[in-house]
DNA sequence: CTGTTAGCGCCTTCAT
DNA sequence: ATGAAGGCGCTAACAG
């Protein structure tokens, strides 16, 4: 079992390999009824073509792969979902990959991404700058990068303007509770962390406030780091009137801290957090957040992808970047 | 670039292609000046094995498939997240699969699983049963089920006694609310669904009450069928004095409806959940529930896979029950 | 409409 | 310590 391969299907059917191979491929004209009797001759021996062989000879492996830094935040199995959705029904299938923000992890998959010879890469790297992508689109493999594009390769991106969504941010807190407002992030060397650090002090600047007399911690994009960074601000005596964080883990994380000293929301402390995750509108007070449509990210990547790997596509990179959107809940 | 072949190297190198693959393998011992200088070439050429035609060879693909229903239920990344870990330091990687809870989908996974000669498959399946997996175990590959194992079959399987855990969450709420206790679940058909619902029926028995007197709504495992089951429950006239919900999910559309119809809870209703998701303790009231651990459950199985694939166990399955934990906190 | 055959890139006996 | 060569299963020229 299983190991029936497609000659012994052949021997057993009276036919060539060839005609096999076509009655599969349809590739070519296969008489009707031959059709049908190699198609029963196949299942009564339980046939099923090698996906691996078939690579070999096509050189299309039919799989991508999807990096993600944490399949943990809910943000990312959404986007990957829609990911999935965009490129499932030309079949494709997609290894998820979870990198822990780490960039020895991001290397390996990359590198996987070339021995294994897949068909395409959507990656969102923390770690490693985009131009890491380019042995990849020297290796044929069609990318879409998540972030900030790689000048004169084909390679495309999507992206969220963060800079100027985490400044909107931050001006609504700051017209609506003043200019005491810190900021928790994950860290600098992450683009998303850079930018969205940039936002904030745009909008402090903006506001005539000098970035350096506000809070500002990094930790990480995770309910704990958003639990350490709250702690490390209250610790040392520091209580802003409101704190806007990098994403909506972070807030979480916050709100639980302020929790359990007893800091009423918003009305001691405000909160905003980034992305809309389900948990956004799970916890009490609702977190005002800023809308990253993770699906739409994801269907857009996919499709951008999928005109690579079809070869409907084949110019230089095309970088689009997808609207946000402030939304107003209770937390702020 | 990404088609230099062995053969490349080795003519390069001025040695043969089976030296070449031997200071990748190690399999024999090679010269150390030489080990050295083929290397240099290697990466001089950017020459990358290709994975795909060592499949072929080998007949080993270093890749397992994980499959489950609902990617976006963050239950399910924390288990995938644990399989990864448990298999990946052995070097495999894995392909999510998203079924959608749809037959359809189990059914082509499990077949896409044969043709691509994956190692292992770590299979959760809600509509289709075990003995699907049977074809697979054929084709020789590694495989664990999550729930109900197959008699004599070299599957392992790994689940939690659903029925004893929602029979303990019903008897809590009984004890604490009385016998006006409904149940919202997803559906018949899918085993966590029949067990839970069994587990449920069998506390209202041991009570003394009929099953048949009790309101169940079955719906979907997901928030948006929390919001359904509760709706129909509210709407028919029924309000029960507690509500178990054969998932979180289902709990936090249960909650939703309950703000909205400003129903306190437990005051009002009472609310329990099923797997202890972050969300849990995100929503508030805080939700009790019963705590299966995904990180364990997917721990467990990665390890029962990894076995088999190794060959370091190769009898007759093996079936571990993994230990829940009912959490009480603020819902009920 | 059907068959023969040369590889796809690699590992692995068998030789030396 | 190193080579030569067959074959893993399949597709696509090329040839009827």
């Amino acid at each position: 079992m299983g190991k029936i391969t497609i000659e012994e299907v052949a021997a057993e059917a009276g036919v060539s390999v060839t005609t096999v191979s076509h009655v599969y491929s349809g590739h070519r004209p296969v008489n009707v009824e031959t059709q049908r009797h190699v198609r029963e001759v196949a299942v009564r021996l339980g046939y099923r073509p090698s996906a691996v062989a078939q690579s070999l000879r096509s050189s299309r492996t039919h799989t991508i792969m999807i990096v993600v830094p944490d399949i943990t935040n809910s943000f990312y199995p959404e986007y990957a979902r829609a990911v999935q959705d965009a490129v499932g029904g030309s079949g494709y299938h997609s290894l998820l990959c979870n990198t822990d923000a780490r960039e020895d992890e991001e290397l390996a998959f990359l590198d996987e991404a070339i021995s294994r010879r897949l068909d395409g890469v959507v990656f969102t790297g923390f770690r490693v700058p985009p131009t890491a992508l380019v042995p990849l689109e020297e290796a044929g493999i069609a990318i879409v990068n998540i972030g900030r594009s790689v000048e004169g390769k084909a390679i495309d991106s999507v992206r969220f303007d963060d800079r100027a969504a985490e400044a909107e941010a931050t001006e609504f807190v700051l017209d609506r509770y003043g200019p005491s407002v810190a900021l928790i992030y994950g860290d600098e060397s992450a683009p998303v962390g850079r930018e969205r650090r940039d936002g904030f002090e745009l909008a402090l600047r903006n506001h005539g406030i000098s970035p350096s007399a506000a809070a500002i911690v990094g930790t990480a994009f995770t309910r704990a780091g958003g639990v350490r960074g709250m702690e490390l601000l209250l610790d040392r005596g520091e209580r802003p009137r409101a704190v806007v964080c990098a994403n909506d883990l972070i807030a979480l994380g916050v709100m639980d801290v302020a929790r359990e000293r007893s800091l009423r929301i918003p009305e001691d402390i405000a909160v905003v957090g980034y992305d809309d995750i389900d948990a956004a509108t799970i916890v009490t007070p609702r977190l005002s957040t800023v809308r990253t449509d993770a699906r739409k990210l994801g269907a857009v990547a996919g499709g951008l992808l999928l005109d690579r790997m079809t070869g409907a596509i084949d110019g230089p990179g095309r970088h689009i970047t997808i609207a946000h959107e402030f939304v107003v809940r209770e937390s702020a």
